[in-house]
DNA sequence: ACCTGAACACCGTTCAAGT
DNA sequence: ACCTGAACACCGTTCAAGT
Protein backbone atom coordinates (compact mmCIF):
# COMPACT_ATOMS: atom_id res chain seq x y z
CA UNK A 1 0.00 0.00 0.00
CA UNK A 2 2.78 2.43 -0.79
CA UNK A 3 1.60 5.61 -2.09
CA UNK A 4 1.60 5.30 -5.93
CA UNK A 5 0.11 2.08 -5.42
CA UNK A 6 -3.80 2.77 -5.78
CA UNK A 7 -4.85 -0.63 -3.96
CA UNK A 8 -6.32 -2.30 -7.37
CA UNK A 9 -7.00 -5.58 -7.00
CA UNK A 10 -9.10 -8.25 -9.13
CA UNK A 11 -11.58 -8.50 -6.65
CA UNK A 12 -12.25 -4.55 -6.51
CA UNK A 13 -12.42 -4.61 -10.36
CA UNK A 14 -14.98 -6.93 -10.85
CA UNK A 15 -17.20 -5.21 -7.94
CA UNK A 16 -16.70 -1.89 -9.56
CA UNK A 17 -17.34 -3.13 -13.01
CA UNK A 18 -20.50 -4.84 -11.69
CA UNK A 19 -21.69 -1.90 -9.93
CA UNK A 20 -21.60 -0.05 -13.58
CA UNK A 21 -22.95 -3.16 -15.32
CA UNK A 22 -25.87 -3.03 -12.92
CA UNK A 23 -26.74 0.54 -12.87
CA UNK A 24 -25.88 1.63 -16.11
CA UNK A 25 -25.90 -1.35 -17.71
CA UNK A 26 -23.29 -3.67 -19.46
CA UNK A 27 -22.73 -1.45 -22.94
CA UNK A 28 -21.65 1.28 -20.68
CA UNK A 29 -18.50 -0.43 -19.19
CA UNK A 30 -15.83 0.87 -20.21
CA UNK A 31 -12.23 0.45 -19.36
CA UNK A 32 -12.05 4.09 -19.02
CA UNK A 33 -15.22 4.53 -16.90
CA UNK A 34 -13.97 1.60 -15.02
CA UNK A 35 -10.60 3.18 -14.40
CA UNK A 36 -12.59 6.46 -13.32
CA UNK A 37 -14.61 3.92 -10.68
CA UNK A 38 -11.36 3.00 -9.79
CA UNK A 39 -10.36 6.45 -9.58
CA UNK A 40 -7.52 5.49 -11.52
CA UNK A 41 -6.22 5.69 -15.23
CA UNK A 42 -7.95 3.07 -17.40
CA UNK A 43 -4.74 1.54 -18.30
CA UNK A 44 -3.64 0.21 -14.93
CA UNK A 45 -6.71 -2.12 -15.21
CA UNK A 46 -4.47 -4.18 -17.80
CA UNK A 47 -2.46 -4.93 -14.94
CA UNK A 48 -4.52 -6.93 -13.59
CA UNK A 49 -6.30 -8.58 -16.31
CA UNK A 50 -3.01 -8.36 -19.17
CA UNK A 51 -5.32 -10.23 -21.61
CA UNK A 52 -7.32 -7.45 -21.85
CA UNK A 53 -11.71 -7.03 -21.36
CA UNK A 54 -12.40 -10.50 -22.33
CA UNK A 55 -10.46 -11.82 -19.29
CA UNK A 56 -12.07 -9.29 -17.06
CA UNK A 57 -15.86 -10.57 -18.55
CA UNK A 58 -14.37 -13.65 -18.12
CA UNK A 59 -13.78 -13.39 -14.18
CA UNK A 60 -17.70 -11.08 -13.96
CA UNK A 61 -19.23 -14.17 -15.00
CA UNK A 62 -17.34 -16.13 -12.68
CA UNK A 63 -18.29 -14.14 -9.67
CA UNK A 64 -22.01 -13.65 -10.86
CA UNK A 65 -22.16 -17.72 -11.06
CA UNK A 66 -20.02 -18.84 -8.38
CA UNK A 67 -21.68 -18.49 -4.88
CA UNK A 68 -18.20 -18.68 -2.69
CA UNK A 69 -17.87 -15.42 -0.89
CA UNK A 70 -14.39 -14.70 -0.90
CA UNK A 71 -12.54 -13.66 2.72
CA UNK A 72 -12.02 -9.74 2.78
CA UNK A 73 -9.18 -9.84 4.59
CA UNK A 74 -6.54 -12.22 2.28
CA UNK A 75 -4.40 -11.09 -0.86
CA UNK A 76 -6.00 -11.89 -4.27
CA UNK A 77 -4.69 -15.46 -4.98
CA UNK A 78 -5.26 -17.68 -7.85
CA UNK A 79 -4.84 -21.23 -6.09
CA UNK A 80 -7.34 -22.68 -4.80
CA UNK A 81 -6.24 -23.91 -1.35
CA UNK A 82 -8.29 -26.28 0.48
CA UNK A 83 -10.31 -25.21 3.81
CA UNK A 84 -10.80 -27.37 6.15
CA UNK A 85 -14.70 -27.61 6.58
CA UNK A 86 -15.09 -28.48 10.60
CA UNK A 87 -18.99 -28.39 10.32
CA UNK A 88 -20.45 -32.36 10.94
CA UNK A 89 -24.07 -31.70 10.53
CA UNK A 90 -26.50 -34.38 8.33
CA UNK A 91 -27.06 -32.90 5.01
CA UNK A 92 -30.36 -31.85 4.55
CA UNK A 93 -33.19 -34.03 2.69
CA UNK A 94 -32.63 -34.16 -1.62
CA UNK A 95 -35.30 -31.94 -2.41
CA UNK A 96 -34.52 -29.66 -0.12
CA UNK A 97 -30.71 -29.63 -1.44
CA UNK A 98 -32.08 -28.96 -4.58
CA UNK A 99 -35.06 -26.60 -3.81
CA UNK A 100 -32.29 -24.39 -1.56
CA UNK A 101 -29.55 -24.00 -4.79
CA UNK A 102 -32.46 -23.07 -7.29
CA UNK A 103 -33.01 -20.48 -4.99
CA UNK A 104 -29.88 -19.01 -4.45
CA UNK A 105 -28.75 -19.64 -7.94
CA UNK A 106 -32.07 -17.67 -9.68
CA UNK A 107 -31.54 -15.16 -7.25
CA UNK A 108 -27.71 -14.57 -8.17
CA UNK A 109 -28.81 -14.39 -11.79
CA UNK A 110 -31.45 -11.53 -11.37
CA UNK A 111 -29.64 -9.38 -9.05
CA UNK A 112 -27.02 -9.26 -12.08
CA UNK A 113 -28.85 -8.76 -14.59
CA UNK A 114 -27.12 -7.08 -16.64
CA UNK A 115 -24.33 -8.83 -16.71
CA UNK A 116 -26.30 -12.24 -18.30
CA UNK A 117 -25.08 -11.54 -21.78
CA UNK A 118 -21.79 -12.69 -21.35
CA UNK A 119 -22.92 -15.92 -19.43
CA UNK A 120 -24.09 -17.58 -22.74
CA UNK A 121 -20.78 -18.06 -24.17
CA UNK A 122 -18.82 -19.28 -21.59
CA UNK A 123 -18.15 -22.84 -20.11
CA UNK A 124 -20.37 -23.04 -16.83
CA UNK A 125 -17.32 -25.24 -15.17
CA UNK A 126 -16.52 -23.47 -11.98
CA UNK A 127 -14.94 -25.50 -9.55
CA UNK A 128 -18.62 -24.04 -7.49
CA UNK A 129 -20.93 -25.30 -10.59
CA UNK A 130 -19.07 -28.76 -10.43
CA UNK A 131 -19.69 -29.62 -6.91
CA UNK A 132 -23.12 -27.76 -7.32
CA UNK A 133 -24.35 -30.81 -10.24
CA UNK A 134 -22.52 -33.17 -8.11
CA UNK A 135 -24.96 -32.84 -5.49
CA UNK A 136 -28.01 -32.25 -7.80
CA UNK A 137 -27.00 -36.04 -9.37
CA UNK A 138 -27.01 -37.17 -5.23
CA UNK A 139 -29.54 -36.07 -5.09
CA UNK A 140 -31.76 -37.19 -7.83
CA UNK A 141 -30.05 -40.68 -6.88
CA UNK A 142 -31.67 -40.38 -3.18
CA UNK A 143 -34.90 -39.55 -5.04
CA UNK A 144 -34.67 -43.26 -6.22
CA UNK A 145 -33.26 -42.32 -10.01
CA UNK A 146 -30.82 -44.52 -11.54
CA UNK A 147 -29.17 -44.71 -14.95
CA UNK A 148 -29.68 -41.73 -17.60
CA UNK A 149 -32.28 -40.88 -15.98
CA UNK A 150 -29.98 -39.04 -13.34
CA UNK A 151 -28.20 -36.95 -15.36
CA UNK A 152 -31.31 -35.93 -17.01
CA UNK A 153 -32.86 -34.69 -14.27
CA UNK A 154 -29.99 -32.83 -12.91
CA UNK A 155 -29.73 -30.92 -16.68
CA UNK A 156 -33.51 -29.92 -16.78
CA UNK A 157 -32.97 -29.12 -13.41
CA UNK A 158 -30.40 -26.27 -14.72
CA UNK A 159 -32.09 -25.84 -17.80
CA UNK A 160 -34.77 -24.36 -15.83
CA UNK A 161 -34.02 -22.43 -13.39
CA UNK A 162 -31.64 -20.88 -15.78
CA UNK A 163 -34.13 -20.36 -18.17
CA UNK A 164 -36.82 -18.64 -15.88
CA UNK A 165 -34.52 -16.38 -14.31
CA UNK A 166 -33.42 -15.27 -18.48
CA UNK A 167 -37.17 -15.17 -19.18
CA UNK A 168 -38.06 -13.17 -16.16
CA UNK A 169 -35.34 -10.51 -17.17
CA UNK A 170 -36.35 -10.41 -20.14
CA UNK A 171 -40.05 -10.12 -19.72
CA UNK A 172 -39.29 -7.27 -17.38
CA UNK A 173 -37.05 -5.21 -20.29
CA UNK A 174 -38.51 -2.25 -21.64
CA UNK A 175 -37.31 -2.84 -24.93
CA UNK A 176 -39.17 -4.26 -27.24
CA UNK A 177 -40.86 -4.37 -30.87
CA UNK A 178 -44.50 -3.42 -31.23
CA UNK A 179 -46.68 -4.77 -28.19
CA UNK A 180 -50.09 -5.32 -28.49
CA UNK A 181 -50.75 -7.40 -25.43
CA UNK A 182 -47.79 -8.39 -23.06
CA UNK A 183 -47.43 -11.92 -21.44
CA UNK A 184 -48.93 -10.97 -17.92
CA UNK A 185 -51.75 -9.65 -19.59
CA UNK A 186 -52.04 -12.78 -21.27
CA UNK A 187 -52.18 -15.10 -18.54
CA UNK A 188 -55.09 -13.05 -16.59
CA UNK A 189 -56.73 -13.47 -19.17
CA UNK A 190 -56.30 -17.04 -19.41
CA UNK A 191 -55.87 -17.78 -15.73
CA UNK A 192 -57.99 -16.15 -12.89
CA UNK A 193 -55.54 -14.93 -10.87
CA UNK A 194 -51.79 -13.96 -12.05
CA UNK A 195 -49.05 -15.91 -10.04
CA UNK A 196 -46.05 -13.55 -9.50
CA UNK A 197 -42.52 -14.42 -10.43
CA UNK A 198 -41.33 -16.04 -7.18
CA UNK A 199 -44.71 -18.20 -6.74
CA UNK A 200 -44.82 -19.44 -10.53
CA UNK A 201 -41.07 -20.47 -10.50
CA UNK A 202 -41.68 -22.54 -7.42
CA UNK A 203 -44.16 -24.35 -8.96
CA UNK A 204 -42.35 -24.78 -11.95
CA UNK A 205 -39.36 -26.29 -9.77
CA UNK A 206 -41.54 -28.60 -8.10
CA UNK A 207 -43.45 -29.91 -11.01
CA UNK A 208 -40.25 -30.44 -12.55
CA UNK A 209 -39.06 -32.91 -9.64
CA UNK A 210 -42.51 -34.70 -9.41
CA UNK A 211 -42.10 -35.05 -13.22
CA UNK A 212 -38.69 -36.46 -13.28
CA UNK A 213 -39.22 -38.42 -9.58
CA UNK A 214 -42.52 -39.62 -9.43
CA UNK A 215 -42.26 -37.48 -5.73
CA UNK A 216 -43.86 -34.16 -5.38
CA UNK A 217 -41.12 -32.38 -3.24
CA UNK A 218 -42.10 -30.66 0.23
CA UNK A 219 -38.97 -28.59 0.93
CA UNK A 220 -38.57 -26.74 -1.89
CA UNK A 221 -39.69 -23.03 -1.12
CA UNK A 222 -37.34 -20.64 -0.72
CA UNK A 223 -36.34 -19.77 2.74
CA UNK A 224 -37.67 -16.60 4.56
CA UNK B 1 -33.88 -0.53 -58.31
CA UNK B 2 -32.12 2.42 -60.62
CA UNK B 3 -28.74 2.95 -60.77
CA UNK B 4 -27.13 3.91 -57.61
CA UNK B 5 -30.20 2.40 -55.43
CA UNK B 6 -27.90 -0.76 -53.82
CA UNK B 7 -30.89 -2.84 -53.94
CA UNK B 8 -30.88 -2.60 -49.74
CA UNK B 9 -33.94 -3.90 -47.69
CA UNK B 10 -34.48 -4.42 -43.73
CA UNK B 11 -35.38 -8.33 -44.51
CA UNK B 12 -31.40 -8.04 -46.87
CA UNK B 13 -29.27 -6.25 -44.26
CA UNK B 14 -30.53 -8.33 -40.95
CA UNK B 15 -29.80 -11.45 -43.09
CA UNK B 16 -26.46 -10.12 -43.63
CA UNK B 17 -26.15 -9.23 -40.34
CA UNK B 18 -27.11 -12.76 -39.14
CA UNK B 19 -24.55 -14.25 -41.28
CA UNK B 20 -21.53 -12.22 -40.11
CA UNK B 21 -22.75 -13.35 -36.58
CA UNK B 22 -23.07 -16.73 -37.21
CA UNK B 23 -19.84 -17.14 -38.82
CA UNK B 24 -17.45 -14.32 -36.95
CA UNK B 25 -19.71 -13.86 -33.80
CA UNK B 26 -21.45 -10.99 -32.32
CA UNK B 27 -18.22 -8.65 -31.31
CA UNK B 28 -17.80 -8.49 -35.26
CA UNK B 29 -20.69 -7.38 -36.42
CA UNK B 30 -19.78 -3.83 -37.07
CA UNK B 31 -21.61 -1.20 -39.24
CA UNK B 32 -18.47 -0.88 -41.57
CA UNK B 33 -18.02 -4.71 -41.95
CA UNK B 34 -21.47 -5.14 -42.05
CA UNK B 35 -22.05 -2.71 -45.11
CA UNK B 36 -18.92 -4.25 -46.49
CA UNK B 37 -20.62 -7.42 -46.95
CA UNK B 38 -23.62 -5.66 -48.61
CA UNK B 39 -21.46 -3.53 -50.61
CA UNK B 40 -22.39 -0.39 -50.16
CA UNK B 41 -20.76 2.69 -47.80
CA UNK B 42 -22.00 1.63 -44.00
CA UNK B 43 -23.84 4.92 -43.67
CA UNK B 44 -26.35 3.65 -45.60
CA UNK B 45 -27.37 1.37 -43.21
CA UNK B 46 -28.78 4.41 -41.49
CA UNK B 47 -31.29 4.60 -44.09
CA UNK B 48 -33.15 1.54 -43.55
CA UNK B 49 -32.41 1.47 -39.11
CA UNK B 50 -32.58 5.65 -38.55
CA UNK B 51 -32.04 5.11 -34.64
CA UNK B 52 -28.63 3.26 -35.48
CA UNK B 53 -27.22 -0.39 -34.29
CA UNK B 54 -29.68 -0.71 -31.32
CA UNK B 55 -32.41 -1.10 -33.89
CA UNK B 56 -30.88 -2.87 -36.08
CA UNK B 57 -30.44 -5.69 -33.00
CA UNK B 58 -34.14 -5.62 -32.03
CA UNK B 59 -34.88 -6.62 -36.01
CA UNK B 60 -32.14 -9.64 -35.70
CA UNK B 61 -33.75 -10.12 -32.58
CA UNK B 62 -37.67 -10.13 -34.15
CA UNK B 63 -36.02 -12.57 -36.82
CA UNK B 64 -34.70 -15.05 -34.92
CA UNK B 65 -37.57 -15.48 -32.18
CA UNK B 66 -40.23 -15.38 -34.88
CA UNK B 67 -40.62 -18.27 -37.19
CA UNK B 68 -42.82 -16.73 -39.82
CA UNK B 69 -41.32 -16.59 -43.16
CA UNK B 70 -42.00 -13.31 -44.97
CA UNK B 71 -42.86 -13.97 -48.20
CA UNK B 72 -39.91 -13.18 -50.28
CA UNK B 73 -41.21 -11.02 -53.52
CA UNK B 74 -42.59 -8.40 -51.62
CA UNK B 75 -41.92 -5.02 -50.37
CA UNK B 76 -40.71 -4.64 -47.05
CA UNK B 77 -43.47 -3.20 -45.09
CA UNK B 78 -44.02 -2.45 -41.55
CA UNK B 79 -47.57 -2.72 -41.15
CA UNK B 80 -48.98 -6.28 -40.80
CA UNK B 81 -51.52 -7.80 -42.98
CA UNK B 82 -54.14 -10.27 -42.69
CA UNK B 83 -53.74 -13.23 -44.15
CA UNK B 84 -56.88 -16.14 -45.27
CA UNK B 85 -56.07 -18.53 -43.99
CA UNK B 86 -57.60 -21.34 -45.90
CA UNK B 87 -56.44 -24.42 -44.21
CA UNK B 88 -59.02 -26.40 -42.22
CA UNK B 89 -58.06 -29.71 -40.87
CA UNK B 90 -58.09 -30.27 -37.11
CA UNK B 91 -55.36 -29.13 -35.09
CA UNK B 92 -52.85 -31.78 -33.71
CA UNK B 93 -53.71 -32.94 -29.95
CA UNK B 94 -52.63 -31.07 -27.26
CA UNK B 95 -48.70 -32.61 -26.77
CA UNK B 96 -48.17 -32.77 -30.03
CA UNK B 97 -48.86 -28.76 -30.71
CA UNK B 98 -46.25 -28.40 -27.58
CA UNK B 99 -44.03 -30.61 -28.59
CA UNK B 100 -43.89 -29.32 -32.45
CA UNK B 101 -43.15 -25.69 -30.69
CA UNK B 102 -40.55 -26.71 -28.67
CA UNK B 103 -38.68 -28.54 -31.04
CA UNK B 104 -38.63 -25.26 -33.29
CA UNK B 105 -37.98 -22.92 -31.12
CA UNK B 106 -35.39 -24.64 -29.75
CA UNK B 107 -33.88 -25.29 -33.56
CA UNK B 108 -34.10 -21.43 -34.30
CA UNK B 109 -32.02 -20.73 -30.68
CA UNK B 110 -29.41 -23.21 -31.53
CA UNK B 111 -29.05 -21.86 -35.61
CA UNK B 112 -28.31 -18.60 -34.28
CA UNK B 113 -26.09 -18.70 -31.08
CA UNK B 114 -24.05 -16.16 -31.72
CA UNK B 115 -27.11 -13.79 -31.96
CA UNK B 116 -28.67 -15.15 -28.18
CA UNK B 117 -26.98 -12.06 -26.28
CA UNK B 118 -29.04 -10.00 -27.91
CA UNK B 119 -32.43 -11.87 -26.62
CA UNK B 120 -32.03 -11.70 -23.22
CA UNK B 121 -32.60 -8.08 -22.72
CA UNK B 122 -35.62 -7.02 -25.24
CA UNK B 123 -39.28 -8.26 -24.39
CA UNK B 124 -40.78 -11.49 -26.22
CA UNK B 125 -44.09 -9.57 -27.09
CA UNK B 126 -44.27 -10.05 -30.81
CA UNK B 127 -47.18 -11.35 -32.50
CA UNK B 128 -45.61 -14.55 -33.05
CA UNK B 129 -44.12 -15.37 -29.72
CA UNK B 130 -48.21 -14.23 -28.12
CA UNK B 131 -50.08 -16.85 -30.80
CA UNK B 132 -47.48 -19.30 -29.61
CA UNK B 133 -47.93 -18.65 -25.62
CA UNK B 134 -51.85 -18.61 -26.75
CA UNK B 135 -52.06 -22.26 -27.85
CA UNK B 136 -49.81 -23.40 -25.14
CA UNK B 137 -52.57 -22.07 -22.83
CA UNK B 138 -55.43 -23.87 -24.90
CA UNK B 139 -52.98 -26.81 -25.02
CA UNK B 140 -53.05 -27.27 -21.20
CA UNK B 141 -56.50 -26.43 -20.65
CA UNK B 142 -56.74 -29.61 -23.22
CA UNK B 143 -54.56 -31.35 -21.03
CA UNK B 144 -57.21 -31.18 -18.26
CA UNK B 145 -55.30 -27.78 -15.80
CA UNK B 146 -57.57 -24.70 -15.09
CA UNK B 147 -56.80 -21.81 -13.10
CA UNK B 148 -53.04 -20.00 -12.11
CA UNK B 149 -51.54 -24.07 -12.77
CA UNK B 150 -52.13 -23.18 -16.76
CA UNK B 151 -50.26 -19.81 -16.53
CA UNK B 152 -47.77 -21.85 -14.36
CA UNK B 153 -47.10 -24.96 -16.58
CA UNK B 154 -47.01 -22.40 -20.12
CA UNK B 155 -44.18 -20.08 -17.93
CA UNK B 156 -42.48 -23.23 -17.04
CA UNK B 157 -42.58 -24.55 -20.66
CA UNK B 158 -40.84 -21.55 -21.99
CA UNK B 159 -38.14 -21.08 -19.25
CA UNK B 160 -37.30 -24.75 -19.95
CA UNK B 161 -36.84 -24.92 -23.68
CA UNK B 162 -35.13 -21.43 -23.71
CA UNK B 163 -33.17 -22.21 -20.85
CA UNK B 164 -32.16 -25.95 -22.05
CA UNK B 165 -30.76 -23.82 -25.29
CA UNK B 166 -29.10 -21.78 -23.77
CA UNK B 167 -27.41 -24.19 -21.70
CA UNK B 168 -26.56 -26.12 -24.15
CA UNK B 169 -24.48 -23.30 -26.20
CA UNK B 170 -23.04 -22.28 -22.93
CA UNK B 171 -21.63 -25.66 -22.33
CA UNK B 172 -20.42 -25.91 -26.18
CA UNK B 173 -18.49 -22.87 -25.49
CA UNK B 174 -14.87 -22.88 -25.96
CA UNK B 175 -14.04 -20.29 -23.52
CA UNK B 176 -14.15 -20.95 -19.39
CA UNK B 177 -12.17 -21.05 -16.48
CA UNK B 178 -9.39 -23.54 -15.30
CA UNK B 179 -11.54 -26.54 -16.02
CA UNK B 180 -10.81 -29.90 -14.43
CA UNK B 181 -13.61 -31.33 -14.99
CA UNK B 182 -16.47 -30.92 -17.72
CA UNK B 183 -20.25 -31.63 -17.51
CA UNK B 184 -19.96 -34.11 -19.45
CA UNK B 185 -17.82 -35.96 -18.61
CA UNK B 186 -19.27 -35.37 -14.71
CA UNK B 187 -22.62 -37.19 -16.15
CA UNK B 188 -20.61 -40.08 -17.70
CA UNK B 189 -19.56 -40.39 -14.63
CA UNK B 190 -22.73 -40.59 -12.33
CA UNK B 191 -25.05 -41.83 -15.26
CA UNK B 192 -24.06 -45.50 -17.22
CA UNK B 193 -24.62 -44.25 -21.03
CA UNK B 194 -24.17 -40.70 -22.13
CA UNK B 195 -27.26 -38.61 -23.43
CA UNK B 196 -27.27 -36.45 -26.42
CA UNK B 197 -28.51 -33.59 -26.69
CA UNK B 198 -31.64 -33.47 -28.19
CA UNK B 199 -32.41 -37.13 -26.34
CA UNK B 200 -31.74 -35.53 -22.94
CA UNK B 201 -33.92 -32.14 -24.09
CA UNK B 202 -36.94 -34.48 -24.94
CA UNK B 203 -36.81 -36.54 -21.69
CA UNK B 204 -36.95 -33.19 -19.93
CA UNK B 205 -39.79 -31.63 -22.07
CA UNK B 206 -41.81 -35.39 -21.49
CA UNK B 207 -41.09 -34.99 -17.44
CA UNK B 208 -42.12 -31.27 -17.49
CA UNK B 209 -45.35 -32.00 -19.07
CA UNK B 210 -45.62 -34.95 -17.05
CA UNK B 211 -44.90 -33.08 -13.74
CA UNK B 212 -47.21 -30.23 -14.76
CA UNK B 213 -50.49 -32.44 -16.42
CA UNK B 214 -49.64 -35.72 -14.68
CA UNK B 215 -50.17 -37.26 -18.06
CA UNK B 216 -47.20 -38.67 -19.48
CA UNK B 217 -47.38 -36.85 -23.24
CA UNK B 218 -47.19 -39.25 -26.10
CA UNK B 219 -46.53 -37.20 -29.49
CA UNK B 220 -43.50 -34.74 -28.47
CA UNK B 221 -40.68 -36.36 -30.28
CA UNK B 222 -39.14 -34.24 -32.83
CA UNK B 223 -40.28 -34.85 -36.68
CA UNK B 224 -37.97 -37.19 -38.64
C1' DA C 1 5.41 -4.45 -9.07
C1' DC C 2 2.19 -1.09 -10.13
C1' DC C 3 0.55 2.78 -12.47
C1' DT C 4 0.75 6.82 -16.06
C1' DG C 5 0.42 9.24 -20.63
C1' DA C 6 0.65 9.42 -25.31
C1' DA C 7 -0.40 7.10 -29.37
C1' DC C 8 -2.89 3.97 -32.92
C1' DA C 9 -6.46 1.60 -35.18
C1' DC C 10 -11.15 1.13 -35.00
C1' DC C 11 -15.90 2.07 -33.72
C1' DG C 12 -20.98 4.38 -33.79
C1' DT C 13 -23.11 8.26 -35.36
C1' DT C 14 -24.03 13.12 -37.42
C1' DC C 15 -24.32 15.96 -41.15
C1' DA C 16 -23.92 18.10 -45.51
C1' DA C 17 -23.81 16.68 -50.02
C1' DG C 18 -24.65 14.05 -54.18
C1' DT C 19 -28.08 11.73 -57.57
C1' DA D 1 -35.74 8.29 -51.66
C1' DC D 2 -31.40 6.34 -51.30
C1' DC D 3 -26.62 6.42 -50.80
C1' DT D 4 -21.76 8.75 -50.21
C1' DG D 5 -17.73 10.93 -47.80
C1' DA D 6 -15.76 13.50 -44.42
C1' DA D 7 -15.80 14.47 -39.73
C1' DC D 8 -16.25 13.90 -34.45
C1' DA D 9 -16.26 11.77 -30.10
C1' DC D 10 -15.25 7.60 -28.10
C1' DC D 11 -13.42 2.96 -27.62
C1' DG D 12 -9.81 -1.19 -26.72
C1' DT D 13 -5.16 -1.92 -26.63
C1' DT D 14 0.15 -1.25 -27.14
C1' DC D 15 4.17 0.60 -25.57
C1' DA D 16 7.60 3.29 -23.46
C1' DA D 17 8.16 5.59 -19.34
C1' DG D 18 7.79 6.77 -14.56
C1' DT D 19 8.20 5.39 -9.40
Amino acid sequence: MSRNSAGLSRQRIVEEALRIIDGQGLRRLTMRRLGDALEVEAMAVYHHFPLGKEQLFDAIVEYVTDATPRRPAEVDDDEEELVEEPAEEPPPPWDARIGRWAHEYRARLLRHAGALPLLIHRRPDTPAALRSREDHVAAFREAGLSGPAVADAAAALESYVFGAALTQVRSESPHGAAEPETLERLFQRAGDAATDFDSRFLAGLDALILGHTGVRPAHTAAPA
